[in-house]
DNA sequence: TCTGGGGTCCTAGGACCC
DNA sequence: TCTGGGGTCCTAGGACCC
C-alpha cells in the first residue's frame, strides 16, 4: 500500500491569529513583529502585497508599515499556542495519527483512506477548521512528507486548487514539480539551491532526475532522502509522539542594553526558570548548564561574549537549583563596563526524571523541591505563568531586560480577565 | 627503508527547519 | 535607538585505543 500524507497549514498564522478577535481588520494588511518588535515574521496577504519581506528588520520598514496604515503587533505566543492547540484537536478528528510539525502545521497519515475522494476529504478538512476555529488552512496530499508539502505550497497559489491539492497521479507529480523552483524544496535551503544552479538544477523536476550517487557525492543522506521523496519513495515516517528534546535552550534580547550584574542575575534567573519549566513539562533533569552573555554584534560598542558551563551535583529540573547555579555561573564571566544585549540559559545532558543517578555528596533535598514544583506549576496553571515566582526572578516592574512589546494584544483565550473583559 | 586499519568518542561547525 | 528564538541532524577532524 502506498503512503498517504497531508499537511495541513495555517495560513500566515500568527497574522491569521490576530484578526481572529479582531473582525475589523478583515482585508486589512496586518504584520506580527518577533520578541522586542524586533523584525517582521509574519505577514497577512495584503502586507505580502505591499512588498513587506519576511524578516524585515523594524527599523527599516517602520516608515513603510505607517503610511500603508499597516496593523502591527507584537507576538503573543500565548495566544497562537492555545489557538494551534485547538486546531490540532480538531485535525484529531479526520485521523487519529496526526503529528503536529510545527505550531502552524501538522501531518496527517491518510496511507488507510486511499478508497476516499481526497479532493473532499481535504476540502472537508478546510472547512471544518474554519468552522471550528476561524482560522483559514491549506491542504496538500501526495504520497511523501516533501510532496505534501510542495502540494502544499502550491495549493496556495492556484485559483483553481482553492486551498486544497492533492497530488497522487504521476503526470500531476511531475507537473508540479517542474513549476517548483528547486530552492522550494522542503529540505533545500540557500547553500545546496545555490550549488544545484550552479550544476543546472534549477527545478524540483531536475532535482528528481539527480543521479543518486552524485546527491551523495556533493551533498548528504539527509539530502539523498529528500530527493527519494521527490520520486514518490517515503523516507520520513511520521512522528506520533515529540522526542524528547536533547538540549533546552531559554534566551533573549533585552529591550534596553543592560549594564549590571543585578539586572543580568534577575533575566538569567527568568531564563533558567524557564527551561526548568520546559524539563519538568518532558518529566526529564538536565545533568549541564550552560549560561552565555553577548552584547549587541550590531551596535558600534565595546564588545563581549562569553559562556560557562556548570555540571550539577545531580540532574535536576528545580527552578531552585537550576537558578541557583545559572547564577553561579553568570557571576564568573560577567564583567562590569559592557552594554549587555542578550542573555540565556541552556540545559544539556537530559535524562528521564525517573532514572535520576543520586549524588551521595549532594545535600540538596530533591524530594522537597519535587514536591515544590508541583505546587508552584499546579498554581501557575490556574492563575497564570506570573502568580508565582522564586525571588531571584524579580517583581513584575518594567526592567530593561523585559522584551519590548509596544504593539501587543490581549491573551484572549486564555486569560481569565480577559475572557471575562469579552463576556461583559 | 617501510609508517596499518579498525574502532570510539568528542567537538566545532555547517546545513536545514519553523 | 533599531536585525527573534528555538530546535534537529550530519560531517569532518582530532584524540585515543588496540
Amino acid at each position: 500500500m502506498k503512503s498517504l500524507f497531508a499537511l495541513v497549514d495555517c495560513n500566515n498564522f500568527y497574522a491569521s491569529c490576530e484578526r481572529l478577535f479582531r473582525p475589523d481588520l478583515e482585508k486589512k494588511p496586518i504584520v506580527v513583529l518577533s520578541n522586542n518588535d524586533g523584525c517582521v515574521i509574519a505577514r497577512s496577504d495584503e502586507a505580502k502585497a505591499l512588498g513587506i519581506k519576511m524578516g524585515a528588520p523594524m527599523f527599516l520598514v517602520e516608515d513603510l508599515l505607517k503610511k500603508e496604515g499597516v496593523h502591527i503587533f507584537s507576538s503573543n505566543y500565548e495566544l497562537y499556542g492555545d489557538l494551534s492547540f485547538r486546531v490540532t484537536e480538531t485535525l484529531r478528528q479526520f485521523t487519529p495519527r496526526v503529528e503536529v510539525y510545527s505550531i502552524d502545521e501538522s501531518f496527517l497519515d491518510l496511507s488507510s483512506f486511499f478508497f476516499l475522494n481526497l479532493k473532499v476529504y481535504g476540502q472537508q478538512i478546510k472547512n471544518t477548521v474554519m468552522q471550528n476555529i476561524g482560522l483559514p488552512v491549506s491542504v496538500g496530499i501526495s504520497h511523501t512528507k516533501t510532496l505534501a508539502k510542495l502540494a502544499n505550497r502550491l495549493s496556495k497559489k492556484s485559483e483553481k486548487a482553492g486551498g486544497v491539492l492533492v497530488l497522487t497521479e504521476e503526470r500531476h507529480i511531475d507537473a508540479a514539480l517542474k513549476i517548483t523552483a528547486v530552492e522550494d524544496v522542503w529540505g533545500v535551503g540557500r547553500q545546496y539551491a545555490k550549488f544545484f544552479q550552479a550544476a543546472g538544477i534549477y527545478t524540483a523536476y531536475d532535482l528528481k532526475q539527480a543521479k543518486d550517487a552524485w546527491i551523495l557525492k556533493h551533498g548528504t543522506v539527509v539530502m539523498l532522502r529528500t530527493v527519494h521523496e521527490l520520486r514518490g519513495i517515503s523516507c520520513l515516517d511520521l512522528e506520533l509522539l515529540p522526542p524528547d528534546k536533547k538540549g533546552i535552550c531559554t534566551s533573549r534580547s533585552f529591550g534596553k542594553p543592560v549594564t549590571t550584574l543585578d539586572a543580568l542575575q534577575e533575566a538569567t534567573a527568568n531564563y533558567a526558570a524557564r527551561c526548568a519549566k520546559k524539563l519538568r513539562k518532558q518529566k526529564s533533569c538536565a545533568k549541564v548548564l550552560r549560561v552565555f552573555v553577548t552584547t549587541n554584534k550590531h551596535a558600534d560598542t565595546l564588545q563581549y561574549a562569553n559562556s560557562k558551563e556548570i555540571v550539577l551535583p545531580t540532574a535536576s529540573n528545580s527552578s531552585l537549583e537550576l537558578i541557583k547555579y545559572a547564577t553561579k555561573a553568570l557571576n564568573e564571566i560577567y564583567k562590569e563596563g559592557y552594554l549587555y544585549k542578550k542573555s540565556g540559559v541552556i540545559a544539556t545532558e537530559i535524562v528521564p526524571e525517573k532514572n535520576i543517578q543520586f549524588n551521595l555528596l549532594d545535600t540538596t533535598d530533591h524530594f522537597k523541591h519535587h514536591n515544590l514544583m508541583e505546587a508552584i506549576d499546579e498554581i501557575t496553571q490556574k492563575l497564570g505563568k506570573d502568580a508565582v515566582k522564586i525571588a531571584r526572578q524579580g517583581t513584575n516592574g518594567k526592567k530593561d531586560w523585559h522584551l519590548r512589546k509596544a504593539y501587543q494584544s490581549p491573551c484572549y483565550t486564555t486569560r481569565l480577565d480577559q475572557i471575562l473583559t469579552i463576556n461583559i
